[in-house]
DNA sequence: ATAATATACTACAAAAGAGTAGTAATTATA
DNA sequence: TATAATTACTACTCTTTTGTAGTATATTAT
């Protein structure tokens, strides 16, 4: 019941680029300031330059930045970039189908906070997420 | 965002020995009722066996039944017994401390959908699972 | 031009989750 | 007692996720 590291990491960067959107920020500066495996972030970097998420530049002086504007790029957008997007539609007991005509026992139970999962992921943006500074990243 | 296979599993299972109260079942006839990997299945028996959460006896005619009243077994209960218990304390960006004194940059997204995850699993027993017995298992 | 500093790419390794195989131990019943 | 049906145990395999290593390539300040 919990996001992936890969999710996580990527939910964290690219709040950091947000937060520090005045300049552009290495691989190496990401590493260090979030505390995330420098090797892996550049796999996952690489990968949301394809996707559309972030834009690099090569070279000395080069780096990372948000590719659009923090208020356009939603959990949900992060989620499926990874590929771990539709994964809050598969019913919570592992059938395929999740269908409200044909539920799973743990239905009506799980259709509450299911929403809310999903109202957050998808009305929460970059911006929103850092009116107060003072948190965590 | 999700459960383990095997806590899907379990909740199927002991969701099923409710449902089916009248007899022991064993591991085989779960196996084809289900449709859950055998083998996989007997581990997950034997496990829930020695958590206390269901009774087992050998031999021809044997099988497994719960162990407990069908209305003090939680939802928290199995994913203590599996091992996932506590995963739902754990912050939603992967910190370790989860302190709302110093939060990380969800916490304002991330408490509603919290709280509604931790009720459901504190207040649902195997017992409530089964008022609508139309349900998929 | 050159050196420094970046990202991009390929391949592999380690760890955890999920699933399989074979066998031993137990017990009701014929 | 012999047999069939059952759980219990040990060890392995497969897959996915996470993390590491090394190298190639691009850019820019000097
Ligand atoms: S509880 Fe019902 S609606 Fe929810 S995921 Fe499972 S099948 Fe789908
Ligand atoms: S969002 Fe805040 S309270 Fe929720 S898990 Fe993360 S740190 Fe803890």
């Amino acid at each position: 019941m919990h996001f992936s590291k890969t999710t996580e990491y990527a939910i964290r960067v690219l709040a950091y680029l947000h937060r520090h959107d005045e300049t552009s920020h290495s691989v190496n500066v990401l590493h260090q300031e979030l505390d995330l495996p420098y090797k892996y972030l550049t796999k996952l970097m690489t990968e949301l330059v394809k996707k559309g998420l972030v834009n690099a530049s090569r070279g000395r002086e080069g780096g990372l930045s948000l590719a659009r504007d923090a208020h356009e790029i939603y959990l949900c957008d992060i989620l499926e970039a990874i590929g771990e997007s539709m994964e809050h539609e598969r019913c919570i007991l592992g059938f395929e189908k999740c269908d409200a005509s044909n539920p799973c026992a743990l239905h009506d139970q799980w259709v509450k906070p299911k929403e809310l999962i999903e109202t957050m992921l998808t009305t929460t943006s970059l911006a929103s997420l850092l009116q107060n500074r003072e948190t965590k990243l």
